[in-house]
RNA sequence: GCCGAGAUAGCUCAACUGGUAGAGCACUCGCCUUGUAAGCGAAAGGUUGUGGGUUCAAGUCCCAUUCUCGGCUCCA
């Protein structure tokens, strides 16, 4: 929270909004009201469902509160008199957070007839706070729990001046035009339907491109850092993840197992088991070690209906997974390969914006965690001291580690400021132990450490990403369709198709429109395709072999060679350039 | 899963309080042989998400259900 003051404005505009829905809606009890990052909300238990117009209402009474110029005013008191005004008031769920302070830390702010449990600080009086918008509203948690009451949460805008509130829904509005759920079926590369199922993706040719250009790519990059590749079946024996111990820890987010000749077959969730039964499968030395298997591997979630959302979160998807088994010496040397292979990947797709987390494990919890604590040391200090000596900013999240060790989460932004998990790095001391994994060292068996990782995450997320990410412009090695070949009437058809088969034969992807329509239609339709090179071809082209280019930006390169044009084209693929050579 | 909103032609949307489901674009056919973001015309396209119910009459009202969207929760 870096602009206090601003901070403060939202958050007593939370509290204007609160006094205002308290009028309209005597009864109405309160939860907690925030400020967040575009301006805050306020949490009702309100037994009438709110509606879109009755946010027109609580604006128009929020307005007749800021004319009123009504100040805010501190009272500091005891636990037991602010127990006594709140249950005086109803205001069960401001008992319950009174219940975790101490007695001298508390104060309540009032605004005329509203009595609110609040640190503070806020403005002097109502008549301070302008350019806010009531935006949605949304159900929301009691505490975030899912077993307490639901309130209604209402969302609000809220900038320093008209300006900024403007720019904000306008970035939204650019934002959605550019979100991959409407992006992805108008470029055709994906749907998902009815029939097949929700969070189920279809993936269509021009995705398809796409997607086959991304595993290739991917799996080259594994091979040179040094992965096998291995693949492995869809579904397995229930028993496989009995032994992993997912059945138990895991099982409300798998597919309900089959029956098969009077066995249970279960869809995989994970490809891990798989990784390590591959380990298994020989006697392992220390001189094996680091083995690296690495797998595009598609996995069965049954997620939630109310989380699925586009490409970003789905129920069948294919992870870049792999698994690292590797001694305790090995381990920093194969976390800081695994961490720069993933800047390489944003570097190469030209992410900015991303946050680095590190999840440790809660030291005050260690029934939470499984494994030796020399174990969680030495994976935690290999993990924080590659992340240190990169010169990355981080976060630590104590506590938020999974139970079978401690990670590395990578997430980018999408276009409308949502950050996504990509790249993991999680090191895991429960399969090892459950599947009893072992080398031969000089001194004796011992128990190798293992590492999961995604760098992509997940093929389909990835894809969603870097749909908003290039908002479907993209680059030219990535592009389904690279160049479409255009003519102007049906004499340039030889001549077009000859420039086709050569951009072919020189490993690009071009398409040819050679309909008898006028060339702004043609044009049109190829921009709107986010085709990176529109090439035409004319009477004068086809006479002297040569091609106008147009660019994205509508820009001529009049009558160029086509030698030159397929050079450049290729270079500029070939190098996964992000930027045009032709221009 | 939970709270709320929604689902009408391939797409974007219309149809006032219940009274014969329409338009633009796309698709198909015909004409136009076209020089940088939409040429002209015609035809076709629907069990209004699905299943019940109320009514003389349902896109419209009621119930159930599926899916989608905004959040919550959870996560690659």
């Amino acid at each position: 929270m870096e602009n206090t003051e601003l901070q403060t404005k939202r958050h007593s505009c939370a509290h204007i909004m609160a006094a205002a829905v308290q009028q309209l809606f005597p009864g109405t009890k309160l939860g907690i009201g925030p400020a967040v990052d575009n301006g805050f909300y306020y949490d009702f238990d309100c037994p009438r469902a709110f509606t879109p117009e009755d946010l027109k209402t609580i604006e128009t009474k929020m307005k007749e509160l800021i004319k009123a110029r009504i100040p805010f005013e501190c009272k500091q008191m005891s636990k037991a008199e602010a127990k006594a005004l709140f249950e005086k008031r109803g205001e069960t769920y401001k008992l319950e957070l009174l219940e975790d302070l101490n007695d001298g830390e508390i104060t309540i702010y009032t605004t005329g007839d509203f009595v609110d449990l609040c640190r503070g600080p806020h403005v002097e009086h109502t008549g301070k706070i302008n350019n806010f918008k009531l935006s949605a509203i949304a159900g929301a948690y009691w505490r975030g729990d899912e077993k307490r009451p639901m309130l209604q949460r209402i969302y609000g805008l809220s900038f320093n001046d008209k300006d900024e509130l403007n720019a904000y829904v306008k970035q939204q509005e650019e934002a959605a035009k550019r979100d991959h759920r409407k992006l992805g079926p108008e470029l055709d590369l994906f749907s998902i339907n009815d029939n097949v199922g929700p969070g189920l993706i279809l993936t269509h040719p021009k995705g398809g491109m796409l997607r086959k250009v991304l595993e290739d790519w991917i799996k080259n990059e594994n091979i040179q850092r040094g992965y096998d590749m291995v693949y492995s079946p869809h579904i397995a024996r229930l028993h496989l993840f009995e032994i992993s111990g997912h059945a138990g820890f895991y099982s409300e987010s798998m597919f309900h197992p089959m029956e098969v000749d009077g066995d249970k077959y279960q869809i995989k969730p994970m490809n891990c088991p798989f990784h390590v039964e591959i380990y298994k499968s020989g006697l392992r030395s220390y001189r094996d070690l680091p083995l690296r298997y690495s797998e595009l591997g598609t996995v069965y979630r049954y997620e939630r209906s109310g989380a699925l959302h586009g490409l970003l979160r789905v129920r069948g998807f294919t992870q870049d997974d792999a698994h690292i088994f590797c001694t305790p010496e090995q381990v920093e040397d194969e976390v800081k390969q695994c961490f720069d292979f993933a800047m390489h990947i944003f570097k190469t797709f030209g992410f900015e914006k991303y946050a680095v987390e590190l999840s440790t494990r809660d030291p005050q919890h260690p029934e939470h965690f499984t494994g030796k604590v020399e174990d969680w040391d030495r994976a935690e200090n290999a993990l924080r001291h590659v992340l240190d000596s990169n010169n990355i900013p981080y976060t630590t999240h104590a506590g938020e580690a999974a139970f079978y060790g401690p990670k590395i989460d990578i997430k980018v932004m999408d276009a409308i400021g949502r950050l996504w998990q990509l790249s993991t790095i999680q090191f895991d001391f429960n399969l090892p132990e459950r599947f009893d994994l072992e080398y031969v060292a000089p001194e004796g068996r011992k128990r190798p450490i293992m590492v999961h990782r995604a760098m992509f995450g997940s093929i389909e997320r990835f894809l969603g990403v870097i749909i908003e990410h290039y908002a479907g412009w993209f680059p030219l090695w990535l592009a389904p369709v690279q160049a479409k070949i255009l003519t102007l009437t049906d004499d340039q058809i030889p001549y077009a198709k000859e420039v086709a088969a050569q951009m072919r034969a020189a490993g690009l992807r071009p398409q040819l429109d050679i309909r008898p329509e006028k060339l702004g239609l043609k044009i049109r339709e190829a921009h709107m395709q986010r085709v990176p090179y529109t090439l035409v071809i004319g009477a004068k082209e086809a006479q002297d072999k040569t091609i106008t280019v147009r660019l994205r930006d509508g820009k001529n390169l009049n009558g160029l060679p086509l030698a030159d044009v397929i050079a450049k084209m290729k270079e500029e693929a070939e190098s996964r350039s992000l930027s045009n050579l032709l221009k």
